[in-house]
DNA sequence: ATGACCTGTTTAACAGGA
């Protein structure tokens, strides 16, 4: 089972990358970050042409999330639990029935923080707590988990080009680095790590700068496992190439093969 | 030239991203 998380940095501008990709790649599941798009203008259609169940969690001009899976869903459940006061839609969970048991997987874009002084930090690390609570919650049911998206987060400098330059950024800082550590330490996976051993493979590169000539990039989106899941895991692969496309996104998918 | 961005929206500048 092929499970594949994507920040495509909005739907409309780039339906063309995602189709062509998923034709290519095959994903049975795939989460889909940063839509900007409310949920009723969704391309559903198009991606259920193409094989897919569609779960979607949109919002107006930002954010937004959503799910493909070849497979039905069990459930869906949009929305980060902990506060009901919260409207960014960042959040979409859906239970997928395989012929080995059920898969529960998360679509997560974790809010970006900057700049630092701003009330959008205190947001980051509150939404970061929410996660760790729910994901204790989740773990508890000893079940296939993996929690796929664009954390927002680069996890240690070996996974930035030059460090220097992102001290003091909002995913860099030591109390990102703590919170993310807090939920890994809640005994989940980071896939790519736990496959890969090789510093500075990135997962985005800014528009700006010249960064993706350069290999100037950041790994921020993550698949992290459960230890069901982690018992099946066979590889996990950064789809640079998309970065090369004609008006590509600034992230590129990365995706887990599980042995189910 | 050593870096000059991209998306969506109130379609003209602006907010937000990372």
């Amino acid at each position: 089972m092929k499970i594949a998380t994507w920040n495509i940095n909005g739907i409309k501008a780039r339906i063309d990358n995602v189709e062509k990709w998923l034709e290519q790649a095959q994903p049975d599941v795939a989460c889909l970050q940063e839509i900007k798009s409310v949920s009723e203008n969704f391309p559903s259609e198009r991606f259920e042409s193409l094989g897919y169940n569609v779960a979607v969690h949109g919002q107006k001009s930002f954010n937004g999330v959503a799910i493909l899976s070849k497979l039905p869903f069990d459930e869906v459940t949009p929305g980060l639990p902990g506060d009901d006061t919260d409207e960014q839609a960042r959040y979409l969970e859906a239970v997928i029935s395989t012929a080995d048991g059920a898969v529960r997987v998360a679509a997560i874009y974790l809010p970006n923080g900057n700049p630092v002084e701003s009330d959008k930090y205190p947001y980051k690390l509150a939404w970061m707590a929410r996660l760790e609570d729910h994901a204790r919650t989740l773990l508890d049911y000893e079940e296939p988990l993996v929690l796929a998206g664009d954390y927002n987060v680069v996890p240690t400098d070996e996974d930035v080009h030059d460090s220097g330059a992102w001290t003091g950024d909002a995913l860099f800082r030591p109390e990102t680095h703590a919170a993310f550590r807090s939920i890994n330490h809640l005994g989940l996976t980071d896939a790519f790590r736990a496959c890969h051993g090789e510093s500075h493979r990135y997962t985005f590169w800014d528009y700006q700068a010249g960064a993706w000539p350069k290999d100037n990039g950041i790994r921020i989106d993550h698949l992290l496992l459960s230890a069901q899941a982690t018992d099946t895991l066979k590889s996990c692969t950064i789809d640079r190439f998309t970065r090369g496309w004609e008006r590509p996104s600034d992230h590129v998918p990365i995706w887990i093969e599980l042995d189910v």
